[in-house]
DNA sequence: TATGCATATAGATAAACATCAATGTCATCG
DNA sequence: CGATGACATTGATGTTTATCTATATGCATA
């Protein structure tokens, strides 16, 4: 994948709030919708709403309805992409370990 | 390195920016002070100057006086431990590779 | 010391962001 | 169909961000 500056700034202001990593996380170990998400936070439903689309928007996360519930997952490869862009940015081999 | 949500929030926000990435990486070829990054830019000095702030605050950067001037050089380490950061986030291994 | 260049700081401003209350939409169940 | 629960959208609001102009500070050199 190639990035441009303002492609790659748009993924990490996705990145860059606390709210949606915290939801990032909690999406690690698998779906979970909207309302179970929720319930870690001490936010209204609309601002979790707006983050969300937030991360969706970004490709970081995907959203599928499942009736009523809509249920959320990470975008592994998505998040694999950054580290790679964060490799371009500094130079080093793309995967480069530490 | 142990993060919390909101000091990872901090540095991330920090590469939000497509002036500071694209900052970040002319530095990754090495030391430059600030005029020379600024050539590359349509920006003024002092929004330089701001930009070149945040780099240094989330110590993605670090700036050294060398006479009149001042020359950045880019924390790989620092860097290196975003990458680490996303691994947690994603809850894969650090250092794993694509 | 006075002048000039490199960088930082201050103050102002417009745009973007995070948040909420209120309301709308969509699916389900009685 | 009507009511309820899950989620989205709208509109308002206070805060943060990026940017500029103007000015200050720090260093070097004549």
């Amino acid at each position: 994948m190639t990035w441009d500056y303002a492609e790659a700034a748009l993924i990490l202001r996705a990145l860059s709030d606390e709210t949606r990593l915290q939801a990032l996380h909690m999406l690690s170990s698998g779906e979970l919708c909207a309302c179970e998400l929720l319930e870690n936070f001490h936010i209204t439903q609309p601002t979790l709403s707006y983050h969300m689309n937030i991360l969706c928007d970004s490709g970081l996360v995907t959203a599928r309805r499942d009736g009523a519930w809509v249920k959320y997952s990470p975008n592994k490869e998505r998040l694999q992409a950054v580290k790679e862009l964060l490799d371009n940015i500094i130079g080093s081999e793309p995967g480069g370990q530490s």
